[in-house]
DNA sequence: TCTGGGGTCCTGACTCAA
DNA sequence: TCTGTTGAGTCAGGACCC
């Protein structure tokens, strides 16, 4: 959450948790919970003898970033997303760690059983954030919306050793500034009637789906605060960011957010992509990675029950130019081969050549499993049961039992293996 | 700073069919 | 038969999020 940084000062004051006191709740019905410095600090449970060092958990390879570093770190200037070659440079005595992924799952699985047994409406957003609906659980457990965010944060620390922050609000945008505002280990209330005086003070780029570019936009014709986006016309404000933008933020900006939380949630795309260590040239090697990461793919594809109608690649270049080609297939797919076939297809002729430093396969337009299209000569016969087969095969030997007999020659250098994140 | 990886959503250009 | 319109689908790129 790297929007507290340009906070009016006194805001978070007023609207703070404190000692068991916290302003009127009433019809706050929605909490959004956020682990502080999440994969640091599971990091640091597991080595207690961390606790009082600069921790930076990330990639440690030359192209490798920062995905989390814990609060001391962030005092040396250290933030998600930075090159670890700069982290080091500003923070060289910090303890930099790989992130191992599996560790952040398991602990991601048990918050969350956390807060489904307070409510079954929990709409996880990444491991380490969540909202939750609690109207319907307040009688049963007998607290108030924020009574049930310092139930929640109790015991997140009491069984997991681990702090979080959490934002009570009436709606999910407000519940989700408010949690990003009391970081670390801190609980925010934003009163009903009292959500405009909140969210008016903020900058424009405290608004959801704001990012640099569209902040420099709004800077440029004088909007500054969420305040000053509410008072522009929205016509206005349609001909500075596009229709779609502005009639997401000008309701966002006068308080208005009917988003409801939804459990359930449909993936619409599955992908993977790789930067390498050094650039590549040589198309026999960008060959064999997509390969590597089609076979990637449709495995997760299979895990997951979907298979998707079109292949696309990404390809991004030494000047950091990014292109992508796709192709739709008639027929859904999840097997590796037909996936592999497209996206070495697109790359042989769609693609100019030059030096390469990330490569990328993804599948979209996806479909349940069952959903399956009775085409006569549907291509893939054989080689999904081979791929069935293999799945098996790693899930019981493991992930390099069974390779593609172009993946045993020498992988080309990576910036590091890394687990796709589940959402 | 010199820029990962897995995603979603939007926009505009283009094609094709009715 | 030709032309213009419309809408759906595809494709590519960009911005954004965690």
């Amino acid at each position: 959450m790297g929007r507290s940084g340009d906070l009016p000062g006194g805001l978070v004051d007023r609207f703070l948790a404190r000692d068991g006191q916290w302003p009127d709740d009433t019809g706050c019905s929605v909490l959004h919970v956020d682990m502080d410095a999440f994969y640091a600090s599971v990091e640091i449970r597991e080595r207690p003898e961390l606790r009082d060092r600069p921790v930076v958990v990330g990639g440690v390879g030359v192209r490798g970033v920062v995905s989390s570093a814990n609060y001391i770190a962030r005092k040396y200037g250290v933030r998600s997303a930075m090159p670890t070659a700069t982290a080091r440079r500003l923070c060289p005595d910090a303890v930099y760690i790989p992130p191992t992924f599996g560790l952040y799952q398991e602990v991601s699985a048990g918050v969350l059983a956390i807060f489904r047994s307070v409510t079954p409406l929990v709409e996880p957003l990444s491991l380490d954030e969540a909202f939750l609906d609690v109207a319907g659980a307040l009688r049963r457990l007998a607290q108030s919306p924020a009574g049930v965010g310092r139930l929640i944060r109790q015991r997140v620390e009491a069984e997991h050793g681990i702090t979080c922050s959490v934002g009570v609000a009436p709606t999910k945008f407000v519940a989700k500034l408010a949690s990003g505002l009391c970081k670390p280990d801190g609980m925010l209330v934003v009163p009903k009637g009292q959500v405009l005086d909140f969210l008016h003070p903020l900058p424009v780029s405290a608004l959801w789906g704001v990012g640099k570019r569209t902040a420099e936009r709004l800077h440029d014709v004088g909007l500054e605060k969420v305040a000053d986006v509410a008072a522009a016309p929205l016509p206005r404000l349609k001909r500075i960011i596009g229709n779609a933008l502005a009639e997401h933020l000008h309701p966002l900006a006068h308080g208005y957010d009917d988003r409801a939380v939804i459990p359930e949630s449909v993936e619409k795309s599955i992908g993977a992509e790789e930067t390498f260590e050094v650039d590549h040239f040589d198309r026999a090697i960008l060959t064999r990675e997509l390969l590597r990461l089609s076979e990637k793919t449709a495995a997760t594809l299979r895990r997951r029950g979907l298979r998707g109608r079109t292949v696309s690649i990404k390809v991004r270049f030494a000047d950091f130019t990014t292109i992508t080609r796709s192709k739709t297939l008639l027929v859904a797919t999840d097997v590796t081969r037909e996936i592999y076939q497209v996206a070495s297809q697109l790359l042989a002729e769609q693609t100019p050549p030059g030096a390469v430093r990330l490569i990328g396969v993804r599948v979209e337009q996806l479909d349940r499993d069952g959903a399956e299209q009775l085409l006569l000569d549907r291509p893939d016969s054989g080689w999904r049961e081979a791929d069935q087969a293999a799945d098996r095969a790693r899930a019981k030997f493991g992930l390099g039992a069974i390779r593609p007999a172009s993946l045993l020659a020498a992988a080309p250098e990576r910036s590091g293996e890394t687990e796709p994140k589940p959402r």
